[in-house]
DNA sequence: GGCCATTTGTTTAAAGTTCAAGGAGGGGCC
DNA sequence: GGCCCCTCCTTGAACTTTAAACAAATGGCC
């Protein structure tokens, strides 16, 4: 099975429009996208499973937590700022309690809500292990691009991920879910 | 928690050199990278998991195989094709083909071996689906972008899925755990 | 106050992924 | 042949994520 580059327009009438295939030099593009998206996923989950005994993701849950004031953030606001959904949120923070770097607190203002807190030995985790990870994360990225490089690749995924959260109401957003 | 834009170099003998932190900019551009790709993949996942019952990858193995000569591939080298572990493929073939969209064939040459083979209803709902997901693609990122910067995204990302997979042996590659 | 839609966060079950272990065949070497 | 090590792929358990349903609190409105 091969896409074609390009195909004949549709009659007059009909809503199903002929697919805009993407063209051979779209389809190299997106497939390195891919690969190395996914092969960048693995290798900087594994690099901190193995050193940091958690996912990439709860990685950065942490460290928004460390940026935030007073080290704690609302559940909703945290799944905002780590494009995750609540749910999903829910669970990394029940396992991140278990292990001793976060802890719940009952927000004053609303009794609905929750504070997720870094512990100091959250802190300490995040401390010993970030240097490893900076190091992994420029191994593989910026050790590897020009100057201009990276400044089209900060410019390119900002587009995109601007694109998939517009301003206006009504994107199906994970933190909404 | 603020991530320090350099630092002092150590003193003379220990390996524990002084992290190299990422600056500013570099922050800014693993950020947007991180979240675009998320957003990203969280987006794609859900529109095929809904116009086509399952995940993004899985719908990537559909197309590896449609792509090969027979419609088949073993197991391995699909592994290797999709950047994922033998594993993970061996489930996800056990799910496809619990759906009836791809079937298991021996190797004649080799009696360890396994052919994922798509069928033909596999063939079918990959053509319903592919228009779909082919615009999904094009409005999420390449409608978004002007041709010099597909052309950048395209070579950063084969840059980086490149170093991830040395020629040398050694790495710590999906398809080889 | 009372009503109702919305927001907040959790929970359960199902689905997917990772990890470690293992069965079976291949292939070199003696 | 017999031995050993390696490759190919699968399995089951543990862990993570998704999807759907839910309770509780809020906030607007009358």
């Amino acid at each position: 099975m091969k896409a074609p580059a390009s195909a004949p327009t549709t009659g007059s009438t009909a809503p199903p429009q002929e697919p805009r295939w993407l063209t051979d030099e779209e389809q190299r593009v997106w497939r390195w996208f891919m690969e190395g998206a996914t092969l960048l996923d693995d290798h900087l989950d594994r690099q901190l499973q193995r050193d940091a005994g958690m996912p990439h993701v709860y990685y950065g849950l942490l460290v928004k937590l460390a940026e935030a004031p007073r080290r704690r953030l609302r559940m909703t606001e945290l799944a905002m700022l780590a494009k995750i959904t609540r749910s999903r949120l829910s669970h990394a923070i029940a396992r991140l309690e278990k292990n001793g770097w976060v802890r719940r607190e009952d927000c004053p203002d609303d009794k609905r809500g929750q504070f997720a807190v870094l512990t100091d030995e959250g802190l300490q985790v995040l401390r010993q292990t970030a240097p490893g990870h900076v190091e992994a994360v420029r191994q593989a990225v910026f050790d590897r691009l020009s100057p201009e490089q990276q400044k089209s690749l900060g410019e390119i995924m900002r587009i995109i991920a601007e694109g998939l959260q517009p301003a206006e109401a009504g994107a199906d957003l994970p933190w909404l879910r």
